[in-house]
DNA sequence: TTGACATGCAACTATATGGTTGCATATAGG
DNA sequence: CCTATATGCAACCATATAGTTGCATGTCAA
């Protein structure tokens, strides 16, 4: 979980999950050739991005294919973003009741 | 976007959103009070939050009161996620279609 | 007015992070 | 076999980040 949310953190690896997400099986060379950055960078992202879950990989002799794996986000949204999704209109509300009860403190002034 | 991402990669700020989540309206001072680490490293931490739009305050008197806003959150569960979650089936079989190919191309071995 | 309290600002430190270059290893194919 | 190519590993560097302490500012309340 920590280290989804640390991988979808950085930008480099958010684009490498987009090109993954429009082309899968692509080698560590097809990705680095045109970012503008070393291979050896790309490298360590997609480590990360493997090491999070979020990409699975599959040797094809000297190559190793990259595929994008959307279960660690899907798993996210349902665990964690979608209690305060699902609050949204409570939250508001008791924002409002909080915000009328202060007040009311502060009448005297 | 970048900063809402960056925002929810750090865990103390994942958990102050779950302690706003909990109780909205807290002070500074509420919420440093019982985390293992200094006043003045919640406030950076909640001016972080404040600047990812992830948090609202309301100043009363001398105490800011801090509010969950969950929706930069839902913006980027549809704007960004959304696509990843739904292209699910399909980049599985997508994977499994390539994976099918390149074994044809194998045979030779 | 003045003391107590809540927050803000600034400087500093240690570690994490994203990037680089250089070299090692391993496999495809002539 | 031997060379091209694809990836891995390691050392190194600059900056970002998370935390600290110390002091300044501002507001409530007696």
């Amino acid at each position: 979980m920590e280290s989804v949310f640390k991988a979808l953190a950085d930008e480099s690896r958010r684009e490498l999950l987009d090109r993954l997400f429009a082309r899968g099986g692509q080698s560590l060379n097809a990705l680095a050739a045109d970012l503008p950055m070393s291979r050896q960078a790309v490298a360590k992202h997609l480590a990360i991005l493997e090491a999070a879950n979020l990409v699975s990989v599959h040797w094809q002799g000297r190559e190793k294919l990259h595929y994008l794996n959307p279960v660690p986000i899907g798993d996210i949204v349902r665990r964690w973003v979608g209690k305060f999704e699902d609050a949204r209109v409570e939250s508001l509300t008791g924002l409002k009741a909080e915000l009328e009860a202060k007040e009311k403190k502060n009448v005297r002034t």
